[in-house]
DNA sequence: AGAACACTTCACCAATTGGTGAAGTGTCTG
DNA sequence: CAGACACTTCACCAATTGGTGAAGTGTTCT
């Protein structure tokens, strides 16, 4: 669901998270290091965006590297898409009206 | 802050108001109406997406007319677009040079 | 094998969230 | 002015969230 993906960018600490990830991949170290937190913390902040999608985790050797799913994204494209397509083509052309620039009438 | 109205967006009941205020403004009686809810609930939806400036409230005789902000989308545009046009130009790239895809060079 | 490392899982806690019914506020209508 | 109407405010509740320290798991290094 759309409102779950929203919920796992409802926070800080995971919204630095996908900042960091959009540059490359990262160890839940790297990813940890910045934030004055604690290994479970981080934990559960990864685990909440793979729950919804966003990020993917593998084992390598004795690190968890996670990377982000950009396919995740579309959704929420798709969806401020739709609500911003709507308004440039009504509410802006009413808008114009309004204020009488209507050269191309 | 960025993070806050993802919160406001991360509930299903709230991302149906923010879809039906996209069409038209609206009453809190016509907001809650689709919705299993009661008044008390829709007030609070509401009063989370006016906190995070998503929405405006305005007393209209004894109805009170919810509109949508726009401009508090612009945020999670100029967001969505930093974060895709880094794959667009990079990520995809790559993708193009591993499947062999380097006509252009 | 044993120690160090990089996490994860396991309680546990305080704060927040989404919901409720009951009572309160402001506005129109007869 | 009395009642109906359209909410809002006020406790209050159960469930979820973000955090912790302590203990557990898997991997590498010596």
């Amino acid at each position: 669901m759309l409102s779950t993906t929203f919920g796992a960018l409802a926070d800080p600490t995971r919204l630095a998270v996908i900042g960091r990830l959009s540059r490359g991949e990262a160890t839940m170290g790297e990813l940890a290091e910045p934030h004055r937190i604690t290994p479970p913390a981080m934990t559960k902040h990864v685990g909440v965006l793979v729950d919804a999608g966003l990020v993917t985790r593998r084992r390598v050797g004795r690190t968890v590297v996670c990377t982000l799913r950009q396919e995740a994204f579309t959704e929420v494209e798709q969806w401020l898409g739709d609500l911003t397509s709507y308004w440039n083509s009504t509410v802006d052309r009413l808008e114009e009206l309004l204020r009488g620039d209507d050269d191309d009438h």
